[in-house]
Order: C-alpha cells, then structure tokens, then sequence
DNA sequence: GGCATATAATGAAAGCTTTCAAGGACTGAC
DNA sequence: GTCAGTCCTTGAAAGCTTTCATTATATGCC
C-alpha cells in the first residue's frame, strides 16, 4: 500500500508538505498542492489510520459496548449512532458483551489500546463502569451510556424516560378496569428495569391498589425470561388478570405461555410490554406497547461523543427522552371476576369502574 | 498510559526483553521473565493495538461489512463471527452499508488502512466486491463473503441453500393443493434472492405449473417492501392463494397487507416466508418459513478467515449451509376457486388434488 | 581454567504519520 | 540593492511496538 513517502517522492515535495496539504495543516502553494493531490489521486492513496492514531493519540474510531446485538432493541441504538458517527468521518467498532462483566471489562481494556475517540455503552448487568470510565476520561475519552446506568454514574448518559413511561402503561391498564396487575421487570440491577418498576408503583399506589410480591417477577430480557414467568403468573391461584412485561421480548414470551396455557389474549389476560419493537405489530394479538426511541438514543449519544471529541468540556449531559405509549389489541376490559381465592392479593375497594377500550391515552 | 518502556525501566530490562516476554517470541529466563511480568501487572500495562499492528502490519480486527443491523437476520450472522473472533483473540469493526454500493466503498477502502486480519462481507445491493477484495488479498487480507455474493466471486463463501430451501417450501405450498402462486422476489440483484427464485420457479416447473410475469414481484428485503408488493398482488384479477415472500421481513409485510385488505391468513390467502426469524413464532398467524442457519453462517465465516489468517492458503471454498422448512400455520389449502377471470394464469391441469394440512415436508 | 558453543539480553531500525523548529524564498520599503 | 518581515517548505523527532543483528552471558568439554 502506498504511503506518504511515496506521494512525496511523486510530487518531488517534502513529506511534510504531502502532510499539510492532506490535513489542511498549513499554507502550500498552489502548485505543490496540485501535485501532491495529483499523486495521492494517482495510486489511490489512504492514509493508514494506524500511524495517524497512534501520532495524533486518538483514531477516528468510536467504541461501542452493547449487551447483545441479537435482542432487536440494540441495532437500533447501533444503527443511530453508526448514522451519526459516519456522518463525521467517525467509525464504529462493535463488541457485545452478552451480558458479562468480565467480558465487558476485557472489551474496555483492549479498546483504549486501539485509542478510539469516545465509547458508547449499554452496560452489561452488574456493570460497574465507573473506575473504567474515570480512566478512560483521564486519558481525554469521552464516554456516554445509553438506556441504563451503571452505579453511581456521573457522566453522560442518554436514556429513556422509563419511569414515566411504565407509569403512563399501567395507569392506562387499571383505566381499562384492571384491578389484579402484575409485572415481569427485566434484570433489577439495571437501572431501566429499576424505573419500570417505580412507574408501574406509582401507578398502582394512586389508586390505592397493593399487589403482593409475588406478583412481580424478574426475568432477563428475553422471549424464554418472559415465557418462564409468565408461566408462572398464570399458574398462581389469584391469576392477575393484565400483565405489564418489562420489555417486549418479555412480552413475547408472555404471548407464547398464554397460548400454550390456552387463554386467549386479551379476552382472558391481558399483555402490555415496552420498547415497541417493530415487530409489536405483527404479534397475535398486536401488542400493545411504550415505545421508546431507540434509534434517537443512538444518535444523542454519538452527537455528544462528537461534541465532546470537538471540545465541549461543559458539565455531564443527561438527555432523557420521551416515550409514548402504542395502542394495539392486547390490553382489554378484565374478564368477571375469577372463582377461586384471590389470596395474596388485596384489592382495594376504590377500582375504576371498567369501561370500553379506551382509544386514547 | 503506560508503555513498554516504562515496564522495561522498572523491570530493569530491555525494551527487547520486554516484547519477548509479552510475545514468548525468545526464551528470557525466568527471572527477568518474572520481573517483567510484575511490572506489566502493577500498573495494569496493555500494549497498544496501534503501535502492535503498524509493526506487524496486521491487527486483531476483524472488518465485517453488513447491510443493515436493523434487519433481524443480520446480528444473528454478526453475533456468531463475534464470538468465533473473540474466542481467538480478534475483535469485530462494524459497519454499516445501508444497502449502498457507495458506502459500501468508503467503508472498505477505509478499513483497508486499519490493517485489519480479515473481512467478513455481506455484500449490498449492486455490490462489485471483486476489484475490493483483490486488493485486499494483495495484502495479505482475507476476505469471506457471506449470504450473497458479488458477481463472478471466486474467494471464500459462506451461503445457504437458497435454491433447495424455496424449492422445498413451494413444493410444501404446492401439495397443499395450491396452483396459483406468487412470489416476492428480494432484490433482484443478489444471488440470494435470484436462488429462492429459481428454487420456487423448480418447483413449479416441475408441477407442470406457468405463472404469468406478474406473479413474480420485486421488493426490498424489508416490511415496507413486502407490504406494497403485496397489495399489488391482492389488487389482481386472479388472485393468488399463495405467497411465497423472498425473506420475513417481507412476509411480515404481507400480513399487513392482509389485515388492511380484510384478508385472512391461511383461510383467505397462504404465505410462506424465508430465514425463520425468532419472531416468525410470535406473528398472527404463526409464520411458516424456510429456516437459514445466521448464527452457524456466522461461525463458519469467522472460522474460514481465522484459519486462513493462521496460514491455511488451500483453495476457496464454499460452504452451503442446509435449510430447514418449519411449519407453523399461515399455510392452508386454498379456498375454493375464487369468481372473477383467472386472466393472466394459465393454470395446467396436473394439480395435485388438496388435501388436509401435511404436519410433514 | 580456558575455549568453543549455545543461550540470553540488548540496542537500534523500521513501520507511517504528525508536528515543530528552522531554513529558504520571496515581497515591499527605503 | 538591501534589509526586515512574510510566507512556504523542509527535515527530523516522536509516538509504541516488533525484529534482527549484535553483544554479553552461561554452559559444556577437555
């Protein structure tokens, strides 16, 4: 591969000037610039972006830490901030962490090595980011988490307004008359899960509805997480009649145990989940959902990784975003009340009365 | 951060000593070995992947250029070259190309300059990979296309067996007793997609079956897609009772398109799809689809470029990867012959009789 | 103990770029 | 025509590692 001696060699000019005139660095005269241009045109000449980071302390690259790129909420925030990122000449380097720390920490390590300009990272569980992060700060990398926070995390973040949006869900499921609620959150160390459950509280505790702790289970974020639980809600002797999944591939999963306990949704439970993945839509029955906007997370992060990078030095951002809640078919009026014991639950005598399915929020 | 010098200064060593420890490329004995070693654990050194791969003229990364990670099939085929690379050491730069042959070109020439060990490929639409990837081989750089490949490609393949999975699956459609077909076609440029047609338009060929042009429609891999294309379907004189979509994601389009023209699926109209995504499981009604093995496509990817890289200079190959039909429900029998000219069908009179769902292949 | 040989350790060069100090060419004014 | 001051251009150093030729040390044998 051509390199810079060669342009130079071509164009009968120093190495520095091939220099200057690539990186606009300095004056050159008309002329020498036309030759140097013309010679890097020539043989096509790139320059190695190896030498130049490690000459200029920082790549053009942009580290991305996701849990999974396999759970379809992910690649969107990817594809966000890859948009943005190409857009300034910055590139991505992708590494999942599937979940483990241990993992996640060996991608943190090796990817200062490679000197890249900032990192965008969706912690694993358990992440403790915060002395990793420090260190990465101390040698000039900005760094932004997105969607959940690791401990204690002073630095940008980007993230959704998961507490409202959990809150604005149930309050919607006890509008349609449901006493008997349940939630499957995700993982309770991840500070999203954590917010869905104070929202989902919230709303419960204002029309004075107290659930058991049974009715509220963890599960990862995925279809077989929400499939294990949902199984075991349904078989609880006091079934709640409207489930709220943490996500919605926890929903999904909840879709598939109600199909295989044969109750049909929603006439017989109802199923509201969160993220509004694209293919909510496609679900029997459509699933309704809080959608959050996954792909503008991506791009808010990368836009203040590229702030930062360019000198913003301001104090840390927190960008929350808004979520909104997605109607389809899931959620309905509560069947009559079910025989057997409600044990465990304490229904509180101020119900909403139950009324049609509401078209609106 | 700390560098080879500061551990050689403080193991009371060379710069030379240091590197062959780290590398085990000489003997060092064990004491200096040892000093070394602690010095590289005290202050947590990691060598720089920079100054590593200019030296070496060859990196830890691997180059995988896909079209879209939005489309769910596409992480499943990075998530397996990700934990074949990270098992060995190497790590995976992501890229995007959006479907554009342009970019697509600047992410290539770009991460030429990166010294990268390999590429992992999955070509756009319109891609001419060939003059690409001859360069890079120039260099020493492995290349391994996947899914698709670039016209003429002679280098190393990683595909499934489009044609036989749609074969397989019209042939599924067909003994149900359907005779007017349609299909959906992916782009039309990518081999993928010219298989599946050839696979289906086998399969009729081999029922004595014609359809006319106008059955065979083009659409982007995508829902947006496969909902236009369908609708255009539904609008004909002589309906087809069967869909056979290029992949999911279109399919999911088509049952959009369903649901908005009143239609019922498998009453009204049959659809089969192609990739059996996860939530083919989870649509209304479950998808049946032909099964693409992406993680495993993956993998093999990964594991041809790791070998290649460790020296393995035999010819190309091509690995095909099987398909697998998996029934599921949006598959009938056709209703009875609709009303309305069949114009532009000329149906043969061999059609195997119908008969109840087969729970087989 | 001394010499030849095998084994360890070292220092410097190279890989490709950026950057800085310094030198060269040119302009304008007197 | 000279001198000061600009403006361009240059060459060398630096960034961090690997590798090779070289020197230093250890081993074995007589």
């Amino acid at each position: 591969m051509a390199n810079m001696k060669q342009i130079a060699k071509m164009a009968g000019v120093s190495l520095g000037t091939v220099s200057h005139v690539l990186n606009s660095s300095a004056r050159v005269r008309e002329p020498l610039r036309k030759r140097v241009m013309e010679a890097v045109e020539a043989v096509g000449y790139q320059p190695s972006q190896l030498a130049r980071g490690l000459r200029r302390d920082k790549t053009n690259m942009i580290g991305m830490v996701i849990p999974d790129v396999t759970n379809p909420f992910f690649p969107a925030v990817v594809r966000g901030a890859e948009d943005i990122a190409f857009a300034n000449g910055y590139r991505l380097m992708l590494c999942n962490t599937d979940n483990d720390h241990a993992k996640e920490i060996v991608h943190l390590n090796e990817l200062r090595t490679y000197l890249p300009s900032g990192l965008i990272v969706i912690p694993s569980n358990f992440s403790d980011l915060t002395a990793q992060a420090a260190s990465y700060r101390k040698a000039g990398t900005a760094v932004v988490c997105v969607d959940r926070l690791p401990r204690d995390w002073n630095g940008d973040s980007v993230t959704a307004d998961n507490e409202k949006g959990a809150y604005e869900a149930t309050n919607y499921v006890l509008r349609q008359g449901h006493t008997r609620l349940a939630m499957i959150t995700g993982p309770r160390h991840l500070t999203n899960s954590q917010n869905r459950l104070e929202g989902f509280k919230r709303a419960l505790q204002e029309k004075h509805l107290h659930i058991g702790p049974e009715y509220v289970q963890e599960a990862s974020f995925d279809k077989h997480g929400g499939y294990l639980k949902a199984l075991m809600l349904l078989r609880m002797i006091g079934r709640p009649t409207a489930i709220f999944a943490g996500n919605d591939m926890i929903a999904f999963g909840a879709l598939l145990a109600f199909r295989e306990a044969g109750l049909r949704c929603p006439e017989d439970i109802s199923l509201i989940g969160f993220d509004n993945l694209d293919l909510a839509e496609m679900t029997s029955p459509p699933l309704s959902s809080v959608s959050q906007p996954g792909y503008q997370m991506g791009t808010a992060a990368a836009q203040i990784l590229i702030d930062r990078v360019r000198g913003d030095h301001g104090p840390a951002k927190h960008i929350v975003l808004e979520t909104a809640l997605k109607i389809r078919d899931s959620v309905g009026v509560p069947a009559e009340e079910q025989q057997g014991a409600v044990r465990g639950t304490r229904t509180s005598g101020v119900a909403t009365p139950p009324r049609r399915r509401a078209s609106t929020v």
